[in-house]
RNA sequence: GGCCCUAUCGUCUAACGGUUAGGACGGAAGCUUCUCAAGCUUUAAAUCCGGGUUCGAUUCCCGGUAGGGUCACCA
């Protein structure tokens, strides 16, 4: 038997992350198996239906390297489910009701179906054995009329059309799981297979939210997270191998993804993991690929030292997205700084030992024939180490970038060249003795 | 509130009756150039509570507590 799962979200907003894992543990079963995974939009209710939420899941979907087998629109199978409810009708399994009072886009008619009130039990792939007495349901409204199904009559049709073998949807569904199976039931249909997957909680525990932060998965991907690190990070949220590997390409995940192996509980949204993740993944990028992409934010900085920042950057950023931040950080590079002298002194020096530890610095620099890293170096240490290296380090070290955090006063020397830190080191001594 | 589900370090989780309760992220400390970043090393940190069953419970059963889900002419 071929193993059929599918992804059946509605486009009525963005692509929740919740669902991208819905949609990633549909795919990895489904290829896991030899299978196909079935992509279908359940767009019945036409009011808050969008194409542009369409469009946005689809484009989801792509970035993550989901790829469905097939696709299908529930508002392109209005003939279907007519024919579905008219022999439910007609064999008095559903019935068309009047409807008392309200009005208020409600239809004076509807189509219930005639509840057998029964005690359903299902036993779900991931959580085991779980009953309902569903007689609290009463006889539920499964359409509006024949041409508009509602939510559980159209899923359990298409279902059972698409030949959908596993339903892997999130815990939110379990209630309407029941009613589902009542209706397969009373249409002699076959009952498929079930596995709830564990909610994606907010680092509160509450439901994952918007003032949680961002929610769609377009929105990591404009941070600037790389899908192979989403992918790797929703799998391990409330999935684990076998052993204590953590990382995971996708082909990785369907050789070794079960179902056996699903939390039941819900997972928090931990975004540091994520960040982490992220930068395993940037580290193996190639480089000429993470320059880059680095260099595309570094258009207005003078191209000699943009090649000599791109390791500093690169060092500093978990997602592309921290560009920006680190960008305005190491401003200094190419744009004079603007400090307070005072802070040149290093927190155990005084006035005096700065303004000759920078002079000293200037004087070995100025001698320099050539500018790069190990010479620098090498000019200044034994002073350095007489001196001690904080009072030698830090006053040159702020001299050159104006901030309390930057990277080591060599290396930004050698970035800066010759000429511009001796400039910046008179400037420094001008200000002190000022 | 009814119904359903869940419960191991702060977080993601491993251990399918016997382990010094393991790993990872994060934290702390140390090293590496003063600060930062990166890296390396070390380290703290958990079985929700109470009853059973058993020679022995994280593990099985019951109760409590806590958390979550769901109660639409939405999906």
């Amino acid at each position: 038997m071929t193993i059929i799962t599918r992804f059946a979200p509605s486009p009525t907003g963005t692509l929740h992350i919740g669902s991208a894992r819905t949609a990633l543990f549909n795919y990895l079963f489904a290829k896991k198996h030899g299978g196909k995974f079935v992509l279908r939009i359940e767009d019945t209710d036409r009011e808050r239906s969008k194409k542009e939420f369409e469009a946005g899941i689809l484009e989801s979907l792509a970035w993550l390297g989901l790829t469905y087998d097939d696709m299908y629109r529930q508002s392109e199978r209005t003939p279907i489910y007519t024919k579905y409810l008219k022999e439910l009708v007609k064999k008095d399994l559903a019935y068309v009701s009047k409807e008392e009072g309200v009005g208020e886009g409600k239809s004076a008619e509807v189509i219930r179906f005639r509840n057998p009130n029964k005690n359903v039990t299902f036993k779900d792939l991931i959580l085991g054995e779980i009953s309902f007495d569903t007689t609290e349901l009463k006889d539920f409204i499964i359409a509006k009329d024949f041409q508009t199904p509602l939510y559980n009559l159209a899923v359990v049709i298409d279902d059972y059309e698409m030949g959908i073998t596993h339903v892997i949807r999130g815990q939110d569904h379990i209630s309407n799981t029941p009613r589902q199976i009542l209706m397969i039931e009373a249409l002699g249909l076959l009952i498929p297979s079930y596995a709830h997957i564990p909610l994606i909680l907010a680092p509160d525990r509450s439901k994952l939210s918007k003032r949680h932060g961002a929610l769609s998965t377009l929105e990591y991907r404009q941070m600037g997270y790389l899908s192979e690190a989403i992918i790797n990070f929703l799998a391990l949220l409330g999935w684990h191998p076998k052993d204590d590997r953590e990382l995971f390409s996708l082909n990785d995940l369907i050789k070794e993804f079960e179902l056996e192996r699903v939390q039941k509980g819900g997972a928090v949204f931990d975004i540091t993991k994520l960040d982490w993740l992220n930068r395993e993944y940037i580290k193996i990028l190639p480089h000429d690929l993470l320059f880059s992409k680095i260099k595309e934010e570094l258009l207005d900085v003078p191209n000699s030292q943009a090649e000599r920042l791109l390791p500093i950057i690169l060092e500093r950023i978990n997602k592309w997205g921290d560009i920006i931040t680190i960008k305005e950080e190491l401003k200094f590079f190419w744009q004079f700084p603007d400090y307070d002298p005072q802070k040149l002194i290093w927190k155990e020096g005084t006035k005096e030992k700065t303004l000759e530890a920078l002079m000293k610095v200037k004087e070995n620099l100025a001698a320099l024939d050539s500018f790069d890293e190990k010479s620098i170096k090498n000019s200044i240490w034994l002073f350095a180490e007489t001196k001690g290296k904080g009072a030698v380090l830090w006053p040159m070290r702020y001299a050159l970038s104006g901030r309390d955090k930057s990277p080591d006063p060599i290396l930004i020397a050698s970035v800066l060249g010759q000429k511009e830190t001796l400039q910046r080191l008179q400037i420094a001594i001008e200000a002190l003795t000022r």
